[in-house]
DNA sequence: TTTTGAGTTGTTCGA
DNA sequence: GTCGAACAACTCAAA
């Protein structure tokens, strides 16, 4: 039996915040103001991170900038002051704790490969002054979980089946912060430093997305309210049918306890149909944990090493461009260029065209996506694409393959989102909104959408393609 | 140890 | 237009 020492109560500590904006139901915050007189809250805007963001605009640094803003805002309500620090955090962190004179270090964990080699290499910088890492972004952990025999599941449903089964009202609870809200440390109001400061360009992020704790909570409320739809809805990305969480889950705007919570009791295949979209998450996050090799570009299926994709770097460019000339996937290309969010349904319609339509390296829309999502999350997105390109775990089977205008009938039926972001299809009927090319020459120029002039050809034939794909993939599995 | 049932989200073809 | 079968075979997880 492992001897659990009692915690020591501390007279200074440090909170660290990382993907954690929030002052509610927080792990860590709530032992650190529990034990200890006075809590000093810091953020380190990373370079280590920072400094590998390809461009300088970029959602996801006003995202956190935005609620920082009101954490800090927040908190100076209660008396207290958040730092804001712009360096390498694993630097900055030990740093600050010996300039502070702290006893602690208190965060919540963050299982990426990256930034858990960042912790271990604070922990080991602050020597004598103790860390203590928390869970708190998940319901459980990565070995919270596991089969009869005790290994990692690599297989969604029984993994659900157990995550369910050993839910209860334990890992649910709150962490109730507020009660402690008194052990803030005093300080000096401190200034946010400037998206510019920090080498960032601001106005990319919509100015109406709903950002901070406040932002969260109104998106709750608002999802709660036609959750119990959310299994007929969630598919149509014209209807306003999903959570639109996964960026305020991935910053921690939200606790995660609170919303599993909520939609473990709330009856209904809506709620439990939600519930399982949030094990997901954590399952593909057990995964990358166990199997740290995802985040360095292999398959999980080992034999899909082999296949041999093109190198085409124009279709490619067509794919990120919005310009395949077909709509579904140039609709969702552009709301993920122009909002830095797609629909779930067009993610895998997306990224099934990719792979399986222009026969392009599943990595190189994986990078693609990295680099846009506000929501991006390593976990879900390797998931996600080895999932569409059928080299993952529990994996589709290969020979299936999404057609992108039976895709588009079944889940835009009547053009509308298609229209919303291919505005130059406005005017094309309906009946031919799918697959505009096929549109009689008389009907084009009534309509006055000249395919090949208002908007481009198809850049491959689905069916062409198709069969190409099959080959390819059958002859890596034999 | 062996056996058994099952595996997120699909498409196409032919009757 | 609708329906069922085929698309492959394998590995996981539990009994």
């Amino acid at each position: 039996m492992k001897q659990i020492n009692p915690m020591p109560h501390y007279s200074r500590t440090i909170c660290w915040f990382r993907r954690d904006l929030r002052l509610h139901d927080h792990a860590a915050l709530y032992h650190a103001l529990k034990n200890s007189e006075a809590v000093h809250c810091v953020f380190v805007f990373d370079t280590d991170i920072l400094d590998a963001l390809p461009d300088k605009q970029d959602r996801r640094v006003e995202f956190i900038w935005h609620s920082l803003n009101e954490l800090q805002a927040r908190l100076q309500q209660l008396g207290g002051t958040l730092r804001v620090l712009h360096g390498k955090a694993q630097v900055l962190i030990p740093q600050l704790a010996r300039e502070l004179d702290v006893q602690a270090v208190f965060c919540n964990r963050d299982y990426e490969p990256e930034a858990r080699l960042r912790d271990r290499t604070v922990k080991q910088a602050l020597g004598d002054i103790a860390f203590h890492p928390y869970k708190d972004q998940v319901i459980f952990e990565e070995s919270e979980i596991l089969t009869g025999a005790g290994k990692p599941y690599s297989v969604f449903t029984p993994y659900k089946n157990a995550w369910l089964k050993k839910l209860d009202s334990f890992y649910l609870r709150a962490y109730p912060t507020e009660r402690y809200f008194s052990s803030f440390a005093r300080g000096a109001a401190t200034v946010l430093p400037t998206l510019a400061s920090l080498g960032f360009i601001p106005g990319k992020l919509d100015s109406a997305y709903p950002v901070g704790e406040s932002g969260a909570e109104k998106l709750f409320d608002d999802f709660i309210g036609r959750i119990s739809q959310y299994h007929e809805t969630r598919n149509f990305p014209s209807v306003q049918g999903v959570s639109c969480l996964s960026a305020h889950l991935r910053f921690g705007t939200i606790s995660i306890r609170s919303v599993a919570s909520d939609a473990h009791h709330t009856e209904g295949t809506g709620a439990q149909t939600w519930l399982a979209e949030l094990i997901w998450r954590e399952f593909y996050q057990m995964l990358l944990f166990h199997h740290p090799h995802l985040a360095q570009g292999l398959t999980f299926k080992p034999q899909f090493n082999l296949i041999e994709f093109s190198d085409d770097q124009e279709k490619f460019a067509a794919w990120c461009e919005a310009r395949t000339g077909y709509p579904l996937i140039d609709a969702a290309m552009r709301q993920l260029n122009q909002t830095g969010y797609m629909h779930n349904r067009l993610r895998m319609v997306a990224a099934s065209f990719l792979v399986k339509d222009l026969h392009i390296d599943w990595r190189w829309g994986e990078r693609y996506f990295a680099g846009h999502l506000l929501d991006f999350d390593l976990a879900a997105n390797n998931g996600g694409w080895q999932w569409a390109a059928s080299t993952g775990c529990d994996a589709q089977p290969w020979f299936r393959i999404f057609n992108p205008v039976t895709q588009s009938e079944k889940f835009d039926a009547d053009g509308k989102f298609i229209r919303r972001y291919l505005p130059e299809l406005a005017l094309c009927p309906d009946k031919w909104i799918h697959a505009p090319w096929l549109m009689p020459a008389a009907e084009q120029k009534r309509c006055g959408v000249m395919i090949g002039r208002d908007y481009p050809s198809p850049v491959v034939d689905h069916a062409t393609a198709r069969i190409r794909t099959l080959a390819m993939y059958q002859a890596a599995s034999s």
